[in-house]
DNA sequence: CGCTCCCTTGAAGCTATTCAAGTTGAGTGG
DNA sequence: CCACTCAACTTGAATAGCTTCAAGGGAGCG
């Protein structure tokens, strides 16, 4: 069994059949939410990672003055806080903007992978660290580009990471965000993204339309939003293994492992 | 032998002498930089991680039509790109903007870290993950928060990540940061941030001088900014992370429920 | 002394927000 | 089936916020 988290880190980060098993076994409860559902909240200390199969959802905050922030998009496929068990608490919530199909890790989990899938737990670091490179590039938007290029850029990337999974291939896909939704993003008021939007319109390089928006060309759109790829890191692995990265978890035992997902050679015997 | 950044992370993450010893063995190679000066550039792909010691540096892209964006500031005690070698290529460049002195760590080591001192290998992914964190904070800053309680949070966050780790206690330490760096890091032109910091300075949060920022009480500039330290995640090992404040559900506000809670959805959307 | 780099100030104009008033389409109940 | 409702989208007008262009000032340095 596998999904679209798992198809989209094997890509990246060389992994055996044995890693693969168990990041499955990981990710295999699986829980249905409605849209406009909070999956964690601000000031919480969460016990489970999660994994989006199917819907949008969102990392938000809300300010004081009740404006919300949007800081981050996550699309099937995508893992979120895999490693906020680090950090003490949770300084944003997570909600879904459509209804989703959401896949669960106990932290627990994510520990024992750490201790015995050195390659598993390397590729939750691959994901976030693309996801802080995400983080930059939204910080680039906000400041420093023109309101239409903004939001262009925005599409560009929801599209492109969409279409790394496989999905949204269709040329009439049409990407389920309100203008509100994108306007918490972009930082702009919604009667401005309404206007830029059908100036947008007015050129050809979207449609708009009650649910959601169209990107008839996503070339052109790219063209327009001056929009690199590269830091979706999305190129295929090539190159050498990475870098083992074991941990060495005292309440994780090779027992506890190996009942849960088999008998494997465990990283200690491969591995200096 | 130890410095700023293991001291900090000593602070987070517990480590044995042995795991000491070789964090600063990992860190001892020494460099010095003038201002100005990129440590890495965009497009490359190091083979080196940062600390830096002394000074300031920051993260930062050049646009297209030649602006810059600012994305981090690295002050002494953070480690920068600790983990780029798992992704295939910097996106962005990583400058002094004083005098520096640096600490450079081969990946070679970090994968050595990884395998042989795990706990040494935790408190650096602590620090990555902090990073995210304050890069989170910053896209609301960028996106919802208005110019002069922008700038004010920064500088707030400035100087609680130099006390931090023992610096800038004195009322009159100066932050050695120009306003065309504060400018391109709100994403604002140098002439507006002029004209806000006048402000602030009529407001005796600041005192504006040729070569940086003097914050004169902090706890002011704090609660004019509404700067709450939580994303910095600095709470030592040993301290229980602070127990929320009970809230009275019969006389609660809207506001209090919502703040506590959250909500899915923008308020700026709808009429108050 | 004069040069350069920053900071400062003024004025004009553009961009985005706010407030306010429609319009549209999907869902709901009579 | 049609009226009603509601949320999302659309449009206009007034105004606030920010940028751009332009010019001047002051400290440090060769």
């Amino acid at each position: 069994m596998t999904n679209l988290f798992i198809r989209k880190l094997s890509r990246r980060v060389r992994m055996s059949d044995a890693d693969i098993e168990a990041l499955s076994a990981a990710t295999s409860k699986m829980l249905y939410y409605d849209a406009d559902h909070d999956l964690t909240q601000e000031g919480s200390k969460p016990e489970f990672a999660y994994v989006i199969l199917d819907g949008f959802a969102c990392r938000y905050r809300i300010m004081q003055d009740g404006s919300r922030s949007i800081l981050a998009y996550l699309v099937p496929g995508d893992g979120c806080d895999l490693h906020a068990s680090i950090l003490t608490q949770m300084v944003h919530s997570i909600g879904t903007l459509t209804p989703c199909t959401v896949a669960t890790i106990p932290y627990r989990v994510i520990k024992e992978l750490a201790a015995y899938r050195p390659n598993v737990y390397l590729a939750l670091w691959w994901s976030v660290l693309v996801d802080e490179s995400i983080l930059q590039e939204w910080l680039v938007s906000v400041g420093r580009r023109s309101s239409d290029k903004q939001l262009a850029h925005f599409l560009c990337e929801v599209l492109t990471r969409l279409q790394a999974v496989g999905l949204a291939l269709e040329p009439d896909y049409r990407i389920p965000l309100k203008q509100s939704e994108l306007a918490d993003t972009a930082g702009l008021s919604h009667v401005h993204v309404q206007r830029v939007l059908s100036d947008l319109r007015k050129a050809k390089l979207i449609e708009v339309g009650r649910k959601g928006l169209v990107v008839p060309d996503l070339e052109r759109l790219k063209a327009f939003a001056e929009f690199k790829p590269d830091y979706l890191h999305l190129s295929h692995l090539d190159e050498a293994p990475p870098p083992p990265a074991p941990l060495d978890l005292a309440n994780a035992t090779k027992d506890d492992f190996e009942k849960r997902f088999g008998r494997n050679r465990s990283f200690r015997d491969q591995n200096p």
